[in-house]
DNA sequence: GTCTATACGGGGATAGAC
DNA sequence: GTCTATCCCCGTATAGAC
């Protein structure tokens, strides 16, 4: 940011937010650069145009998700624990990434996902295989029920923590908060519930649960 | 649509289309009414203006929503079987109804879902009140593990098929397909597997889960 | 109720000075 | 590298004829 020059990181960080807050279409450019601290033809001289832009925002991205997501992930092999700890990732990275969760769901969207196939994929190879690798990894060793298919049931987990953030305007009202929606304990409560829902579906016999029972209330 | 002066129909048709296909802002008039097959001042004449129009869509599909949802949620009160019947609802409800997943998640990134409030809150005390009494009901008598929140665990529910569809082009990408994503087949598969992860998450006992094991192995 | 024609503004993009 | 000025297109919305 100070860097002489570094407009173009300038750039970058108010598309990210622009585009994550207001969607492709509705971003302009005008409002980019202002919210740079830049001029609108600026844009135009460190990227082609709008959509190369917002590529390259997508592509920054998807390269620190899985930066992060896989030192999180590294340790020990024991299955629940490894469970337990991507969950907890998850929801670390998006608590400290607030905008890449709208940001991908509208290219999801708006695109399926055109502009970020490779991106997934390379999530698809190393995080999302890494989990179904560790489920099968619980399965064999006996810790982990065999009759839930590895692959859907890694949808499975990373559903709860994803849709808890994309949804939480809703969420908010679901469970009775005013419209600011969730505060962030609650957000970290859902993180914890969603390991302890996830490890309860996956173990093969009740003991393996064994685990001080998290009664966690949610407060209204 | 071959009502007369049921323009006003198939406008609102066109434009759930359009809104959930290219949200909001993207979507034009001219194509909404292009797709209906009436002119563009036409919709002024029924609706105030872009906004109104959208409005009014949300509104009907989110009627649509509870009326039917509802309807699919009547039956017995066996803890079990109501949750397998709830993801089979939404399931089902998702895949006759497309648009209605995008649209809802374009509400939600877009406005923070300030225009489906009423929508929300509605669900939130027919829908999601009754699948928590659900699972209430099932911890009280004995079925379901008492260490779970209710409403938590209904949202853990209620995520997995929601996500699914959501994020049906990265899904794709996850399991291995082309671009064209799962097969209509692989997301009642998935329905399926949904409903026995939920389940053997919310059981107290394994024994409770001695259904005929569906090992659902997802076709590359 | 439905259409034609048009005004009005705003957004993307470029040329060219500094 | 950064800015000023400007062009052109396209989308919303309205007026008014039929």
């Amino acid at each position: 940011m100070a860097e002489p020059t570094d407009s173009r990181a300038a750039i970058l960080d108010a598309a990210e937010r622009c585009f994550a807050d207001q969607g492709f279409q509705a971003t302009t450019i005008k409002r980019i650069a202002g919210a740079a601290g830049v001029n609108t033809a600026l844009l135009y001289y460190y990227f082609s145009d709008k959509q190369g832009l917002y590529h390259s925002v997508l592509e920054r991205a998807f390269g620190g998700l899985v930066a992060e997501g896989l030192r999180g992930l590294e340790g020990g092999l024991d299955a629940p624990e490894a469970v337990r700890r991507f969950v907890r990732a998850q929801a670390s990275y998006m608590r400290a990434h607030p905008a890449l969760p709208r940001l991908l769901v509208r290219e999801l969207v708006d695109h399926r996902a055109a502009h970020a196939t490779a991106g997934i994929s390379h999530v698809a190879a190393t995080l999302f295989a890494r989990l179904c690798e560790v489920i099968r990894v619980g399965q064999a060793d006996g810790t982990f029920r065999r009759d839930l298919d590895p692959r859907l049931a890694a949808i499975s987990i990373v559903s709860q923590v994803a849709y808890w953030h994309i949804a939480r305007p809703a969420v908010g009202i679901l469970l009775g908060f005013d419209a600011a929606g969730p505060a962030p304990e609650v957000s970290d409560q859902f993180a914890q519930h969603a390991a302890a829902f996830a490890l309860a579906a996956l173990s093969s016999d009740r003991r393996s649960s064994d685990r001080p029972p998290l009664r966690s209330e949610v407060a209204r």
